[in-house]
DNA sequence: TTTACAGTTGAACAGTTGATGAAGTGTAGC
DNA sequence: GCTACACTTCATCAACTGTTCAACTGTAAA
């Protein structure tokens, strides 16, 4: 019998198909974690860390800001191990885990200075 | 008088308040392009085109997926000016725009690999 | 021109996400 | 213990996203 496959690409192709050699688990992984600082809110709090650790407070008074909304941004990050807590005494403070997010996220943030905006502008 | 602010954050702060020093739009520029790269199956895409250009149904046809689907996932990326598109005849190949987001992504793909998926699992 | 191919776009729908106020947890001081 | 403070978590809800099929555009060959 003749299986309908709707639109499901099969046919001819200019290439043979290359199938992806990298590893899904790190596919995911990296997915994750640039959705969770795919988001100007959240990517504003690690920007705020990057220059050190701050308790949930300050953060939410420095992006004036609720409590609740800023804890709530802080746990998606944390959920994706990107930024770390430690309590001291009243207060919890948020710090980056580590260098290499810290790296990511100024490298990005860098590039994303040099080009403008993103559309049209065409090039040099 | 006492003000009621509900929950807004203002009180006393163990730290004084430190105000982000990022460039809004690079702010919003990062943002988007980790937005548009925070998908799996977009993020498997580039990872494709990392090894070279490929056309719409070369990449349908390496992820067992529906033409319109992939169409619809370059669309965001070239929204976001990750890839550039080119017509050869019948075909459009598509490719990453420029080396910087080539290196990104391998970036955190090679630092994926590193961590263990997220969470538990403890440490080495 | 007609037909087939390659890809895009529009609309609809399901699923996900983010912000919020209210309620809950944990710590410090009285 | 009780109260105040510093957060966190819950539930709700509006807004957004991703996938899909159908319809449409553009190219090539007959």
């Amino acid at each position: 019998m003749q299986r309908k496959k709707t639109e499901t690409a099969e046919h001819a192709h200019p290439r043979p198909v290359r199938l992806p050699s990298v590893n899904e688990a790190a596919l995911d992984r990296a997915a994750r974690l640039f959705k969770a600082i795919g988001d100007v809110p959240r990517l504003r709090l690690l920007a705020m860390l990057a220059h050190g650790e701050a308790c949930v407070s300050e953060l939410a008074a420095a992006g004036e800001e609720q409590l609740s909304t800023v804890s709530q941004r802080l746990r998606v990050l944390r959920a994706e191990d990107i930024v770390v807590r430690r309590r001291d005494g009243k207060h919890i403070n948020y710090s980056l885990t580590d260098q290499h997010v810290v790296d990511l996220i100024f490298n990005a943030l860098a590039h994303a200075s040099e080009m403008p905006a993103g559309k049209s502008t065409g090039r040099t």
